[in-house]
DNA sequence: CCCCATAATGCAATCGATTGCATTGGTGGT
DNA sequence: ACCACCAATGCAATCGATTGCATTATGGGG
């Protein structure tokens, strides 16, 4: 123990300097009504004037519970965050945890490390987790929620899921999107996203459901094999659209997807939208400075981190668990018009 | 102190099953040679099976020192991070602290609320700051600076800078494109960009430097007033077109500048690259997904990251400061071809 | 057979705050 | 003038680990 810097400011220096005990100064500042006004604003102001902080650690430590909770992302490839529109959530939940005052503690989770799910918590670093992308990781999932685990998820809402889940709604999303493209219409419409992805799944069953009802059947080759997030997304459409199949619509499950489509489609000719309607997904930023502006779902982001941090303080509160599907809008914009 | 929940195991716990002490105990688990192997790997295999971690919390506490770091991003408007770049800068920094060891604590920013920076600190939460995204802030970061501050900063390298900086060299990128653009007859380049951002800034000097060693001269109507980051994109870029002036290419300070711009000319009829060429910055993931694919600007995402942790714990050891300039490569796509 | 060096382990203080309980001082009622 | 009571504050234990120093086994040399 040898302290080469000049040792910080604690609370024994504040209570010295104002002549009472730590224990005064520690009601002092927490706003404790045992504490007089007039001792109470002293003591503030000299700690102050000290720039003192607590110190978060010791204070956890005494009071058994930390105001930290841990967000994960799946970090399927290179990139932190393969679909812009889950920035967003992060970005609302830091907001709402703001509010709260409680830290963020950001963690990348590569596959096959999911031990540092329940690490996290383990080790005391945060009080309770918020899972962003489910994808591969649903067993685990169910398996920690089992146990009681502190959590919440974002994501599509599975059948058996054990943890609390707060997503879009992503049945009513796809249902929406190719309504309209029906309303307008169109007869055959392709769809673009992993079905395998939970979300995307869902998508692909509104889609299907609105065709069902407009009387129209599905057409398996209206939807390609296709990865989600896939840096090869040009490939994938240039390999599709070299099979000929007639449409006159497409519904890509992401935006990114969209604007890839958006570019091959003018590339090979295709107008946007007379010859070929176009609904994307998520309305990320760009959507509406590509030409022709992007037609969407919206998602209202700002609410899931609010929803994802309630959720994850009741489950923290030992509250029953419960789950939230945020409404999906359709947004018309001139690639669909 | 009324612990409801079944108390977790904690270091007493295996010491008292091993039967040994707490000391042992923790220097087992710490890999202590005054530990013998067979005792030690009798005390982990027990810590191992009853799922036991550390509380990192009390650890710290001790150790006097905290394995944690904060990222400050800049939380310019609704969205978490304006420029998709930055993200990358993120994800590369959590793979650098990750293979450290250390957590990242996550903060955003808002104006006017630069207080927090010194509070991560001084509250003992993380041990340093990378703070992403320079902006209005370099003054406050050099008072920082002055007291000894342990951060660094992602960003352009500004002379009377008084704190560690990691960049890309945007003079550098901003010749290159340009350049580029020179030899491929163009003349009439315009500069889509807020100079008032620092990088953007520098880009911009590239751009007139590549110019003028051309033999061309600058034309300020081929800059026009600009919001770095600004929604009203498409708003900037039409009013710009309105004027008519006479250009042949376009060097966007961003990839989404640049998207834009590409389905605005497209809108109007103006064929990229055979009437405009066009060169942005970044290269996002976006940028080879889009028709015509954009040639673009890259930068050692990977190595920033890298660099960034580098000399934030040579800045905490001590050591003095030091700032790192990473190169910029030009990727040839089709929009200037 | 004793002594001492050394290896292994334990004791107890410590990190910096929080908080139950004890203590002090002052006020009002009778 | 006395006592009870309440407001204000302090004492000291506590959170869960780490680590300097003390102590106990072990073994080898004389």
């Amino acid at each position: 123990d040898a302290p080469s810097t000049p040792r910080r400011t604690q609370m024994v220096d504040i209570a010295r300097m104002a002549g009472v005990s730590t224990a005064t100064v520690s009601r002092a500042l927490s706003g404790s009504p045992l504490i007089p006004e007039p001792t109470r604003t002293r003591i503030t102001e000299l700690a102050r004037s000290l720039n003192y902080r607590i110190n978060v650690g010791a204070a956890n430590l005494r009071k058994r519970g930390v105001q930290t909770i841990g967000v994960v992302i799946l970090g399927d490839n290179e990139q932190m965050i393969s679909d812009p529109f889950l920035l967003s959530i992060l970005g609302s939940v830091a907001d709402a945890l703001d509010e709260r005052g409680v830290s963020l503690l950001l963690t990348r989770l590569k596959k096959d490390r999911q031990h540092v799910l329940s690490d996290l918590v383990e080790s005391g670093q945060v009080g309770g987790l918020i899972v962003v992308g489910q994808l591969t990781l649903h067993e685990h999932l169910n398996e920690l929620a089992r146990q009681g685990f502190p959590m919440v998820v974002w994501g599509a809402n599975l059948p058996d899921a054990l943890y609390p889940v707060v997503g879009g709604d992503n049945t009513m999303g796809g249902f929406l999107a190719t309504q309209h493209l029906i309303e307008h219409g169109c007869r055959r419409i392709a769809f673009f996203g992993d079905i395998s992805h939970p979300e995307a799944g869902l998508r692909y069953q509104g889609y299907t459901r609105a065709l069902l009802e407009a009387g129209i059947e599905p057409d398996p080759n209206l939807l390609p094999s296709f990865l989600f997030g896939d840096s090869r997304v040009r490939g994938v459409i240039n390999h599709w659209l070299d099979q000929q199949f007639s449409f006159d619509a497409i519904f890509a499950s992401s935006d990114v997807t969209a604007i890839s489509l958006m570019g091959t489609l003018t590339e090979r000719g295709i107008a946007v939208p007379s010859q070929v309607r176009l609904v994307g997904y998520d309305d990320i930023a760009l959507a509406q400075n590509v030409h022709p502006t992007l037609s969407t779902i919206r998602q209202p982001t700002h609410e899931a981190g609010r929803a994802l941090v309630d959720l994850l303080f009741d489950a923290i509160a030992g509250q029953p668990r419960r789950s939230v599907v945020l409404p999906a809008s359709l947004i018309v914009r001139e690639s669909s018009a």
